[in-house]
DNA sequence: CAAATTTACTAAACAATGTTTATAAAAATT
DNA sequence: AATTTTTATAAACATTGTTTAGTAAATTTG
């Protein structure tokens, strides 16, 4: 009879529309103010209910940590069409700062607060997508090496060159520490920056 | 007669005592495992006594950020000695990244935590530390074209460059975010970045 | 100096949080 | 039908930041 897995398919819904509903109060109002009661009100389960199903809120967050590392991964990969490895780098420039700034709690997830990375610290972990992009970006430039188009530095050193340059920027802005220029003009900033950046780069 | 004098010394007083339990718990502990009652204890008042001095909890916080800019600026500052604009800005470079080590707390407080911008958003409050280090960095860039010792780019743009590295560099490493590289790697590798990015901009 | 007033301080309460526990209801198994 | 296992929750706990109402002390006034 089929009632352990009618029951572990009861069990998954549930924990998906834990994390359904905790996504959205996530991306609605922040970590901070997404408050286990609430996630709980709007699955209509009592909050004890939760702790059923992850082992405390940083773990529901390591989950939504992943979903958007997927979300990430799959917006960098959109840059594969571009045959030159070195316009496709320079595409994945934009497409981050594009991910950054219209996920902006998202990429505060992954990339800046403190909170998931605890859950994180244990066995079991998805660092999956998150590497895959980092690989990414360090084949590209290989590629872009290879075939001549930007010089010859050691790969680590220039994916952390560009990682760093490009959540520099985006972290930044989305915590408030470029006060000393107008909100508008920081894209152009941005596009500049990353521009000499590659230009730089260039043979 | 000097009574109002005397209340204001008083008042003074009070005020540095919980800026200086704070400053203390918070190196220590974090932000957020710093709690009022614990500053409280510590000056030996109840919690209510500190809400005579500031707003609240964010606002104490501002005035450690404020003290961080200020360490921050000095230890910028000794660059000044060197007189090549160019090595001086490499110089900066290696102390923006030391701060970040020696101070991981203030660091955070100043450029990662979204906690004190709060209270940094009404008026009154002390950017000018912050913007001091940048007009820094502008102000070495400036030079080191002038000098013709680095490339003719446009000044907030390369600032932008430089600084989103640093900060890229050094917030991935405190938040821990290159789980890719060994933590003794790490410093390495940010010296080549700081290396080849200084290159990149030489003439 | 005594009375009135202002200032300084705090105990207690409030509202909200994440999390745990003891218990009841429901479901499945025997 | 009785027993066991699972599922869910109400209530409690321990914290948190912050506010309020009331008291004690210091200062000013008459």
């Amino acid at each position: 009879m089929g009632v352990v897995e009618r029951k572990e398919r009861e069990k998954l819904e549930i924990r998906s529309q834990i994390l359904e509903a905790a996504t959205e109060l996530f991306l609605k109002e922040g970590f901070d103010k997404t408050s286990m009661r609430g996630i709980a009100e709007k699955i209509e389960y009592s909050p004890a209910t939760i702790y059923l199903h992850f082992k405390d809120k940083n773990e529901i967050f390591q989950a939504i940590h992943d979903q958007g590392f997927e979300k990430f991964f799959e917006k960098l990969s959109t840059a594969s069409v571009i045959e030159n490895p070195f316009l496709r780098l320079r595409k994945m420039g934009d497409l981050y700062l594009e991910f950054a700034f219209d996920n902006p709690e998202y990429y505060d997830l992954m990339f800046i607060m403190r909170a998931p990375m605890i859950a994180l610290e244990q066995e079991g972990c998805d660092w999956n997508r998150g590497f895959l992009s980092y690989d990414l970006l360090k084949n590209t430039i290989r590629e872009a090496i290879e075939k001549g188009l930007i010089k010859n530095i050691d790969i680590d050193v220039a994916a952390v060159m560009i990682v760093s340059t490009m959540h520099g920027m985006a972290s930044l802005a989305i915590r408030e520490r470029f006060k000393m220029y107008d909100k508008e003009l920081l894209p152009f900033l941005f596009k500049d920056a990353i521009d000499n950046l590659m230009k730089m780069f260039k043979i």
